[in-house]
RNA sequence: GGCGGUAUAGCCAAGUGGUAAGGCAGAGGUCUGCAAAACCUUCAUCACCGGUUCAAAUCCGGUUACCGCCUCCA
């Protein structure tokens, strides 16, 4: 039985979806106005993780995840660069799929765009208003923060404490708009030469948190099973997408609430677009194996802080190697597996049940890592092996595949070498069964170069491409 | 000021009352013509102080350090 950890109760809860076998999810996207970080990808990483492992369970999810596509930074940037919104937007949403791709990273069921929905929003606030829970003040509307009587409560804030807090950071002229420091915008006032929309209140534009209410809620349902985002949204942005929601439905909007943790950098500081301290996938897939940073982002706990150094990516890339290493040396024993049934089948399914077990406990990866390396063992083992089963074989290969895949590891096909190559290796071949061990180390070393590292077994020789 | 998180070997990291998983790195060994890969062996008393208990990394009280949210941020 799966457990998640939900943000709104602080403990882990049975996992039940609303309809049997299919699991509604909206996982809070980017603000495209710049290539996303290693802290964005860690979130889109951990929650495709989380996707991928409620599939394997047998569960239909639907998946969405938006993005916002007008907001200050939007603005800013296309001043910038001096073209329009919409057009960086394009450019960095393009940018998004080339790089959640190379991560891995399956395609939600819809990304949609908060100026695709302006209608929808319009309609919502509208409705905020007739209930009450809003109002219009010089062309901005806010929410009315103090009516809902549960605001506060999946972030445990305080709400008089909150006006405290945002007493500092409030200027004069939005305390002019709004009844009370805590009210928040749903609608902001176009500014002169903006980007904006025809409204009841006026030419303006959306507020941030206002779009993911519609779109979940427009894609997925008044009430859904899993809301996602970093630990940093908890706060107001999900506070305020559930107060907005369900002041407007009158139900529960989300099941479970799941944030992910942060990327760290140097002294435990957040990794983040404001502090200027980050790293963006664009860049660092040139220079570090996506595979590899993939491996990286979805081999943590997903609400541990991570640590983005050189030597955890080394040790990402270490053990990927020793788990892919495993896959291709008992691939090479298939051609000459040709012995009796055995039990490695039921080792296989033990450890899978293991799996299993330590996923459910709130996608706890780090256990399940740990049986992914038990099936390591056993491949290795069952390798050096003088006769083994091809069917068990299989069954090691096929289940490495299965879990990997969870977290998002690819094996690759085995494939054929150059007949150049090939002729290379027949002749070291030659030369070591002459004892002629000068010109096949010399063979060796040549291909070593090319990148094509040999491995002598008592079932002939075994190669791999380096990198 | 309010709310929350983290502290386990050189490093990453499991572990919510029963005597410290797993991985990386290191050391020694086996296999190999030599390698490589693999396999075997080896490597911690859990930030600090006090308490509860037959028994605590795990529960309670306190202390310290670091981090985050409260204002845009995954």
């Amino acid at each position: 039985m799966l457990k998640i950890f939900n943000t709104l109760t602080r403990q882990k809860e049975e996992f039940k979806s609303i309809v049997p076998n299919e699991v509604h999810m909206y996982v809070c996207g980017p603000t495209v106005y710049n290539y996303i970080h290693i802290g964005n990808a860690r979130s889109i990483v951990a929650f495709d993780t989380v996707r991928r492992y409620l599939e394997y369970l047998g569960y239909k999810v639907t998946f969405v995840s938006n993005f916002t596509d007008v907001d200050d930074k939007m603005i800013k940037e296309a001043k910038r660069e001096n073209i329009t919104v919409p057009e960086v937007a394009d450019k960095f949403i393009k940018a998004f799929y080339e790089d959640v791709a190379k991560l891995n990273v399956q395609k939600a069921t819809i990304n949609p765009r908060a100026t695709d929905n302006i209608k929808e929003i319009i309609d919502f606030i509208s409705d905020l208003i007739d209930k009450g829970y809003a109002y219009e003040s010089q062309g901005d509307v806010f929410y009315r923060a103090r009516k809902f009587k549960h605001y506060g409560e999946l972030s445990d804030q305080n709400i008089d404490q909150l006006v405290q807090g945002a007493s500092e950071h409030i200027g004069e002229a939005e305390f002019d708009k709004k009844q009370d420091p805590v009210d928040f915008a749903l609608w902001k006032k176009a500014k002169p030469g903006e980007i904006k929309w025809d409204s009841p209140w006026g030419e303006g534009r959306p507020g941030w948190h206002i779009e993911c209410s519609v779109m979940s809620t427009k894609y997925l349902g008044d009430t859904f099973d899993i809301h996602g985002g970093g630990q940093d949204l908890e706060f107001p942005h999900h506070e305020n997408e559930l107060a907005q929601s369900e002041a407007k439905t009158g139900k529960k909007f989300v099941n479970y609430w799941m944030h992910n943790g942060f990327v760290t950098v140097e002294n435990n500081e957040k990794m983040s677009k404001s502090l200027g301290n980050f790293v963006t996938v664009h860049d660092l897939v040139t220079k570090v194996d996506p595979q590899v940073l993939r491996f990286f982002l979805s081999s943590t706990h997903y609400r541990r802080p991570l640590e983005y150094s050189q030597s955890n990516l080394q040790k990402a890339a270490d053990n990927l190697e020793k788990i892919k290493t495993a896959y291709n040396n008992l691939q090479f024993r298939l051609d000459d597996a040709k012995g009796d049934p055995d039990n490695i089948k039921d080792q296989v399914a033990i450890i899978s049940d293991k799996f299993k077990t330590a996923m459910n406990d709130d996608f706890n990866v780090q256990n399940g890592l740990t049986e992914i390396f038990e099936l390591v063992s056993l491949a290795n083992n069952y390798s050096s092996e003088k006769e083994i089963n091809a069917d068990s074989a299989k069954a090691i290969l096929d289940e490495l595949v299965l879990l990997g895949g969870i977290l998002g590891i690819k094996f690759d096909e085995k494939q054929d070498l150059s007949s150049e190559i090939q002729a290379m290796v027949d002749k070291r071949d030659q030369a070591r069964a002459d004892k002629d061990f000068a010109t096949s180390d010399q063979l060796r070393d040549k291909l070593k170069e090319m990148g094509v590292i040999l491995e002598d077994t008592p079932q002939g020789t075994r190669w791999h491409i380096n990198g």
